[in-house]
DNA sequence: AATTAAATTTAGACAAAACTAAAAATTTGT
DNA sequence: ACAAATTTTTAGTTTTGTCTAAATTTAATT
């Protein structure tokens, strides 16, 4: 497989996930910052490989062995983020870009030693689970800060953006996966939330309440 | 840069060294397995980028700027075969294929992190210096085993054919950098060697001891 | 010095992956 | 149901890196 073959293909699955719900020429084409004319080219090539169902004008979809092959991928790519932020100290907000080269590496043996020098890790620095090599992961009931009711509890698991300007303006706020979030107010004005973190009080916007994901205490 | 100029100006330099010795176009073919006419349009693209010099039948010389790339490029491939083989268990006949991939990584940050990583190695798996940041490497004293006197005392340094086969070849044996050697004698007949290492005594060819390099006592 | 051999370059072609512009199919709105 | 808008595909180019075959230059031999 070619990187840019791999790219498409963990495109389509972003976009779809493993269900068999046809994504969109152009749906693909915005994703990958490329003309819908690339994408069709894309397409067919994979489809003649076995990769991806496609029918003329009718979208595009994973076959059995195009999910495979793209939970693989995201399995390198989280892999590598949890090793350059647990080994290498890097920052989340950091980890995103090089990943993307490194994915690309083929080394079967490679991976599966970064996956026990880790420990195994079933989440990456973002909150997103870690596939295992035979393609299971973890699914965690999360919900977005700003989806919970008043006066609960959470741990923070996880971010839906994962630009850096958003990773390292939650840095500046000390807010971090990991910590516990209780919900004290909410602003029915602009639907800003008064929460307490880790002992101190923070007053956080609608914006960022719907970009954590939270775990409710149990 | 692209991976196939990265490529090519990797083999340049192991052809020639960072001096300005003119390589020729078929030298340069056969080495990357590729075709003289190839090796023509890619000197032209490189020359004109600044990396190399080139008069038409004249042959390709690195320039500074090209000098330096390939120290980089060998950098990062070094240092990856030293992660490979030190912290994820790799044996040393498997890490130069893996390496080859890893050392187009693009991330400054990533490689000087590795090197931290791993205490700043000054050689190789297989003994080959890897320079710093600003490109300088040691150069060791070393010799064939092939070429010393008999009677005398070294350090297996390095070796100079670095395929699997020979690689795995000394692992059966028990050769390691690291070992203390001793030649007892030399059989003229087929300049075989009998040697000491490490208490044993081993009966080596001609074609082992000279691609094995060691370093004398003093 | 002329001829032959070897090395190197040119010219033209090809595959991969992208693009633009135009054509065709599908969806939407009235 | 039909025209308009949108989406998608086709056709034809471009760039990068490679190739083959032919032409050219340099090196080696007689
Ligand atoms: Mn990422
Ligand atoms: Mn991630
Ligand atoms: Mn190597
Ligand atoms: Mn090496």
């Amino acid at each position: 497989m070619t990187r840019s073959e791999e790219n498409y293909i963990k495109t389509i699955f972003h976009l779809g996930g493993s269900d068999s719900v046809p994504i969109a020429t152009n749906a693909i084409a915005e994703q990958m910052e490329t003309k819908p004319s690339s994408v069709t080219d894309m397409a067919k090539k994979l489809a003649e490989k076995g990769l991806v169902h496609y029918k003329k004008y009718q979208g595009v979809s994973l076959t059995d062995i195009g999910v495979k092959t793209a939970l693989s991928i995201i399995r390198k790519h989280r892999l590598w983020e949890v090793f350059l932020v647990k080994k290498l100290d890097f920052s989340w907000d950091e980890v995103h870009e090089v990943a993307e080269q490194l994915e690309h590496i083929k080394s079967e043996k490679l991976i599966d030693k970064i996956d026990e020098l880790l420990d195994f890790p079933k989440f990456d620095p973002h909150g997103d689970p870690i596939p295992s090599k035979d393609g299971k992961f973890m699914i965690r009931d999360k919900q977005l800060l700003s989806d919970v009711p008043i006066h609960t509890d959470g741990v923070c698991v996880g971010v839906k953006d994962t630009s850096p300007t958003f990773l390292k303006f939650l840095d500046k706020n000390n807010i971090a996966l990991g910590n516990t979030i209780r919900i004290l107010d909410k602003e029915e004005f602009d639907q800003s939330l008064h929460i307490q973190m880790d002992g101190k009080e923070l007053h956080i916007s609608h914006q960022i309440a719907s970009n954590l994901y939270v775990k409710l205490n149990d």
